[in-house]
DNA sequence: TTGTAAGCGTTATCAG
DNA sequence: CTGATAACGCTTACAA
């Protein structure tokens, strides 16, 4: 707890020259005789000047700093995410401010509020679904605004996706290999994602000449515990395989089925959504859909650095590619 | 993309007073009549104005931000201390900056000058180990620092931890009721919390009456892979039980020996290290000290508010209490 | 190439 | 209880 605060007017009284000339050294600006660079450098290196972030950004009115907001930053799905964002956030100098939201729409509009209030350059957002309240917030926002793993019905907001319905229907399809009664489990189906999901779903079945049950849906949460409880109501139905959306679910589904003696592959195949790392980690591994979620974050980042920077952007809708990651809950 | 900054003027002069008083409002001074208050914030309702964090920041010197570093957030036990963090910060009404660090001393360095230019009011500090120089900077630097899960050695920074000791005696001591080939797995005995495990390892090895064998103890990284090649190894020595410090590996282990054949708990037993997420996950499920992550953050963020505020704190080196989670990798 | 000076949107100190 | 007015530390025209 020292040194009081030392300011650009201390660097140029020591290095003999203006604040301003200080401010554009500092700033990397080329109209700067060397010698003068060299004498403010020495200055700012000899006071261990620290320029005020908070300074530079009302004069300037940027502050390089940006949002992301996702549902809980302990779900790896969206940690992953996180990561992203935050690896190019500091390839580009930005700070990223974390906001978790809990998918509930009064936080979401809260954190919200408070990043527009701390001056944020840009606002990477993710949820489960999209309200339209928050839509609107996100809309007239004067912070550049992106979507990561979410789709905006309107195609207005910029968003990185992967094609959620191609991904369902190669799932599925590959169930549909060995299994006629295939469920599909994942989050609420009032948001886009998900309705693309079941199109591919159902379309998948078509192809494979199954007939299409409702009752072989399940909406639910992201919860593990969710997963578990699952088990026995597909095991009633008859259910032999299961993509599952969400991988939480995925493991709990996957860990409850063989803790009734279900063998997987044999008796029961899985197929997880996003092959975040506990995929990999559950026993046997799950076969999971590749949502590249690092690169979900980077790409949504580097998108945002563009929209802040006022460099061109001609596509505002990216779809990254996916793919299937064969692990031990297929046959 | 709209509203062109509606600031404290514009609200003083639809309500008909000066600045101040709608400052005076807005910080919830009791000093304002209740008729001029509701003008004031009628005047705000209108223009929908929303206070320029920034600028309060610099002329208050805080600007209600917190930076909280950690290795990587995708590590869930990370993750759940930082959701802790998040959690009391947002109660009471600070932001936090995430920085990943990847343990690696120059980029520590790097977040930490960052975040202090940022004037963030405090830090939350996490790693696997605290270099010298980091220390330094910690110690020096004009905002609270707090850390997390980590032992100052000269208590000189306010931390919060479990009695690592305790803990891995207590572990140790419940596998040697089967096992005599007691292995230990831990990061870099560089740190102090690793030392302190070695301590209780080694004196519960004492009251079981088993030598110690340095050829037990593995260091090793934070990786999942780690584990994964330590099957072998632990295997070729006779091996029968492992206290593993770190989830990531612990799991790791537990997949390898499975794929290998070996039955847990029957021919193996595995305690982990801090009970984060995956260790429910995992299949059995890994029994597991229980490290209070979410409670480790969260109680961190406290701490530091307590600082900020400059509110009379008796004791910095706070001790949380742990158990022994009982699950599946142990008899 | 360098300096001067006017903001940026608040808070905070004094008067009144 | 309310209003001026001077900071806060920096960026950015505009001059020189």
């Amino acid at each position: 707890m020292v040194e009081s605060t030392t300011t650009i007017y201390d660097v140029a009284r020591v290095a003999g020259v203006s604040m301003a000339t200080v401010s554009r050294v500092v700033n990397g600006n080329a109209n700067v005789k060397e010698k003068t660079r060299k004498k403010v450098l020495d200055a700012i290196a000899e006071l261990d000047y620290r320029p005020n972030a908070v300074a530079r950004g009302l004069a300037s009115k940027r502050t390089t700093t940006v949002g992301v907001v996702l549902p809980t930053i302990t779900n790896p799905y969206f940690a992953a995410i996180a990561r992203g964002v935050d690896d190019v956030a500091s390839m580009y100098n930005y700070n990223v401010i974390l906001a978790n939201s809990d998918n509930n729409e009064e936080k979401e509009g809260k954190v919200i509020e408070s990043l527009l209030s701390k001056q944020v350059d840009g606002i990477v957002f993710t949820g489960s679904s999209l309200h339209e309240d928050i839509r609107t917030q996100l809309k007239t926002a004067r912070s550049a605004i992106v979507l990561a793993g979410m789709i905006d019905g309107d195609k207005e907001l910029p968003s990185i996706n992967i094609d959620y319905r191609a991904a369902a229907l190669e799932a599925t399809a590959q169930l549909a290999k060995n299994n006629k009664k295939i469920a599909y489990i994942l989050g609420s189906l009032e948001n886009t994602e998900n309705v693309e999901r079941m199109v591919g779903y159902q379309e998948s079945l078509t192809n494979a000449g199954i007939e299409f049950d409702e009752g072989l849906v399940f909406e639910g949460n992201y919860d593990y515990e969710n997963g578990k409880a699952l088990a026995d109501r597909l095991l009633a139905k008859g259910v032999t395989a299961a993509v599952v959306a969400i991988d939480t679910v995925a493991v709990g589904l996957l860990n409850a089925l063989q803790a009734k003696g279900v063998k997987l592959p044999e008796d029961f195949e899985i197929i997880a959504g996003s092959n975040s790392s506990i995929t990999e980690y559950s026993y046997p591994g799950l076969t999971s859909v590749n949502q590249p979620l690092y690169d979900l974050g980077a790409v949504s980042m580097r998108l945002l650095t563009k929209l802040m920077l006022k460099e061109e952007v001609t596509e505002t809708q990216l779809v990254l590619e996916h793919e299937i990651v064969q692990r031990g809950t297929t046959k």
